[in-house]
DNA sequence: CGCATTTGACCGGCGC
DNA sequence: GCGCCGGTCAAATGCG
């Protein structure tokens, strides 16, 4: 089916380090555009985005930003309501089963959409590889102005963990991936790619060397990445869900963040993503294919 | 056997 | 009020 849309394979990235670009956005979908924090202004319609986030976005998401002194994220969490929530779901039970669905009774999923904050970052494909944490995938979507489609994530490194992704490639630069971080990690990052993300799959049939032409995410191997001197963001701000703004996805300003910034960072990317999965140092898909949206793999 | 991925359906918000 | 679309869930399937 989908094979070619292999966007798990891409998935990992964002929060990375490698050698690519990447931009960072933050947006607060449904509107709740003002700032919020005093350490970075951001704006949906001004693109002014500070350091504070960027870095932020390269940071997992954990609790509060412990000790980090980038405490940027302070994400209101009225939306967090759902989540584990099992539904019925009809999908077999068929109609009566649907059990009326539940109006309204606990929260409605789609709730969040409205106040939930939301980062969004461009990552080229080398960078997507590179995330310190676990994603396991929970859905793939075609999106309606992108010929490619977006797939969830949801993070595995903590079951209870409600820190989402969304991977989508940018459809103005097919090497580029927009990443979307929604809710933060109410856990610390894993030092080692954690386990709980399981094995890391691989399609031994499938193996896509050249996958489909379609939308295969090519994802490059990352390479050891440890020069932020080539981390280059250029920051902008979008609407979330609605990618009208597609074009200008990726252009806007460009950042160039030090490499202190994502000193830690890099020790995470570096210190295990890297290793553990013997990612070839040359382009291969596979690789990427397999550890990426899973991440687990690493030792 | 366990876990991740895939995929179709359901749900709710938002726009018209 | 209706329809569209994005987002999430859960069953099924495959692989390690």
């Amino acid at each position: 089916m989908a094979d070619d849309w292999d966007l798990h394979a891409v998935v990992r990235g964002c929060s990375a380090v490698s050698s690519s670009a990447t931009t960072a956005t933050t947006v607060f979908s449904g509107g709740v555009s003002s700032h919020t924090n005093p350490i970075f202004t951001f704006d949906r319609q001004d693109n002014a985005v500070v350091f504070g986030e960027i870095r932020d976005l390269y940071t997992p998401f954990t609790q509060e930003s412990k000790g980090s002194s980038f405490s940027c994220l302070n994400y209101p969490e009225e939306p967090r309501q759902r989540q584990s929530q099992k539904r019925p779901l009809s999908l077999s039970a068929s109609s009566g089963s649907v059990t009326s669905k539940p109006t309204g009774s606990n929260t409605s999923r789609s709730k969040r959409r409205k106040i939930q904050h939301k980062k969004v970052c461009h990552v080229a494909a080398e960078a997507l590889n590179s995330d310190v944490w676990a994603w396991r995938k929970y859905g793939q979507k075609p999106i309606k102005g992108s010929p490619y489609p977006r797939g969830y994530y949801r993070c595995s490194t903590s079951k209870g963990c409600l820190a989402r992704k969304q991977v989508e490639r940018n459809r103005s630069d097919p090497t580029m991936f927009v990443v979307t971080y929604t809710a933060e990690h109410n856990h610390p990052a894993p030092t080692h790619r954690n386990s709980l993300a399981g094995s890391t799959r691989q399609k031994s049939s499938d193996q896509p060397t050249t996958k489909s032409p379609t939308t295969t995410i090519a994802t490059y191997s990352s390479s050891p990445v440890t020069s932020a001197d080539e981390f280059v963001l250029p920051v902008e701000d979008i609407a979330v869900g609605d990618l009208d703004g597609d074009e200008d996805l990726l252009s806007l300003s460009d950042t160039v963040v030090s490499e202190d910034f994502f000193e830690g960072l890099e020790e995470f990317a570096a210190g295990d993503s890297f290793s553990g999965n013997s990612a070839p140092a040359s382009f291969d898909l596979s690789w990427v294919v397999n550890s990426a949206a899973t991440t687990s793999g690493g030792i």
